[in-house]
DNA sequence: CACAGCTCCTGGCAGC
DNA sequence: TGCTGCCAGGAGCTGT
């Protein structure tokens, strides 16, 4: 599933396929995913000047500046192209460009959403920090940690950092050496440092892989080999040998090996 | 206000 | 084999 360093992959290829091209016809196939208030027919015509990225939304900039298309992939949501995107199950929005190429948003799931906005400063304006910026500091983590809830869900809550998910908050920790379970309250200022490291270091390096030697981001083939926790329970600590367990933790999968994140 | 828990959605898989 | 039912999870919403 998409996190930011995926997202950021997608958005690298959308700019480098659909900068320049003009919308002819956007056809939202499915309601829920377009919602009717956002009225597509607003695109048609536009050009697209250029793809980027804010947190996990994708986001449209036009030949009009005051518009925007933003795209959130949710799970499962992908941007195909023409033969790649006609014959896919899972079509939700439909965009026809002027030089007859077709770009089709694809969601098996139906959680991803297109939206269209004219402010991106007031849409996103409860969105956090981005991870990768200068933003993300141990003065900000010592901050903006000062809570009881617990270090994952904290990682996790994007009005705090905007772009970390259930996975990497997972392989954040694990090289952290912090118990997902342990309060924003009890996080020393030594592993404050390792964590603001490890967010850069382990979304960077996710970033690069995705980018050059695991291209097809949506089955990180061998997740034994890559992660060194997710989707690992049961298995054997790479680090010390005890088996990683697999909690839940605000209603998420939470892995982490007992003896190195004590 | 802060936080926990529910909801959406469907393919895949464990368990019987 | 074939069925049932649970799990995956980002983010918005509802409830406490």
């Amino acid at each position: 599933m998409p996190e930011l360093p995926e997202v950021e992959t997608v958005v690298r290829e959308l700019q480098a396929k659909v900068k320049g091209k003009t919308l002819s016809s956007v056809d939202p196939v499915f309601a829920k995913v377009f919602p009717p208030d956002s009225d597509s027919k607003k695109l048609q015509g536009l050009t697209i000047s250029s793809v980027s990225r804010r947190a996990k939304y994708i986001i449209f900039n036009f030949s009009q500046e005051d518009l925007h298309l933003i795209a959130h992939l949710r799970m499962t949501g992908e941007f195909l192209f023409d033969q790649d995107g006609e014959n896919n199950r899972f079509i939700r929005c439909i965009f026809h460009f002027t030089d007859r190429t077709v770009m089709y948003f694809c969601d098996m799931r139906k959680f991803g959403r297109l939206e269209i906005c004219s402010d991106l400063a007031e849409y996103f304006k409860k969105m956090g920090i981005e991870p990768l910026g200068d933003d993300l500091t141990v003065a900000f983590l010592q901050k903006r940690l000062q809570s009881s809830r617990s270090i994952k869900a904290l990682l996790l809550d994007q009005s705090l950092i905007a772009g970390i998910g259930n996975i990497y908050a997972d392989e954040i920790l694990f090289l952290s050496k912090i118990n997902p379970q342990r309060s924003g309250l009890q996080i020393t200022a030594k592993e404050l440092l390792a964590l603001k490291k490890n967010i850069k270091t382990v979304l960077q390096k996710a970033i690069d892989d995705t980018g050059i030697t695991l291209p097809d981001y949506r089955e990180r083939a061998n997740k034994d080999f890559y992660y060194n926790v997710y989707g690992r329970a049961k298995q054997a600590c790479k680090i010390c040998g005890h088996k990683i367990e697999k909690i839940r933790l605000g209603g998420r999968g939470t892995n982490f090996c007992p003896v190195c994140q004590p």
